[in-house]
DNA sequence: GCGACAG
DNA sequence: ATCTTGTCGC
């Protein structure tokens, strides 16, 4: 785990199979190296048609929990495919390392769609962490693809409290930095956090979230992601 | 040292 | 995350 000489990560699709951290300090360690190679570009929220909502449910009995992938079309937010993973955690959950716990389910289900999504948008945080490389940047980088991720709490950082009105925000501060925003996606509601992943910026992310959460605080394919694994779990 | 801490 | 019903309000 060290030949400090090739070992640095080039090609993104790598991480999900060589150096899998065992411990915590090992997972912190390839956080820190990764976490340079995510990109801020651009992004059309415009020209964006299929977007993919990730998210992970729990068991409460036994160890398993199912992943899920669903690809919904704007601007009506239908699904259009979707793809389930039932398996057990490989690692605990630690705060911070959230990734190596959820990403692999969540991979493998991403690779089982029949359909591309244009942008991935992940139930979690993407550079708003502590070590700039939450599961958004994971999933990011392991896809090569336009990744954003949305939390329902806080998790670094501090920001303002949004003006009341739907597509109010306000930047999300940590450690002198902006790395995310604080977005009401509902008039009145307890507002969201938004952050990149990768391949996209904070303006196109907080963007697309919003427009994609036209009617509840949640966006459409994470709300959606979340009914379909809990459902996957409870039948399996 | 202590508290906080995505899902 | 998960354990959990009804209820108030738009």
């Amino acid at each position: 785990m060290d030949g400090m000489d090739g070992a640095r990560p080039r090609a993104p699709e790598r991480i999900a199979q060589q150096e899998w951290p065992t411990g915590a300090a090992e997972a912190r360690a390839l956080q820190e190296r990764l976490a340079p190679l995510v990109r801020h570009e651009a992004l059309d929220s415009g020209a964006v048609s299929l977007v993919a909502g990730l998210d992970v449910a729990y068991s409460a009995d036994d160890d398993r929990l199912a992943a899920a992938a669903v690809v919904l079309a704007a601007p009506e937010w239908e699904a259009v495919d979707s793809a389930t993973v039932v398996s057990s955690p490989r690692f605990p959950y630690v705060p911070g390392l959230f990734a190596f716990r959820e990403a692999p389910a969540l991979l493998e289900a991403v690779a089982r769609l029949r359909t591309q999504p244009d942008v991935l948008l992940c139930d979690g945080f993407g550079v708003a962490h502590p070590r700039r490389f939450g599961l958004a940047c994971h999933v990011g980088l392991a896809l090569d693809r336009p990744v954003l991720g949305v939390g329902k709490t806080p998790f670094v950082g501090r920001a303002d409290e949004p003006a009341p009105q739907r597509g109010a925000w306000s930047p999300l501060v940590d450690g002198g930095e902006v790395v995310g925003r604080c977005l009401r996606t509902r008039a009145g509601v307890k507002p969201v956090y938004v952050s990149v992943g990768h391949r996209v910026d904070l303006a196109s992310a907080a963007d697309l979230a919003l427009r994609a959460a036209p009617h509840y605080r949640v966006p459409e394919p994470v709300r959606h992601a979340d009914r379909l694994c809990r459902e996957r779990l409870a039948a399996a």
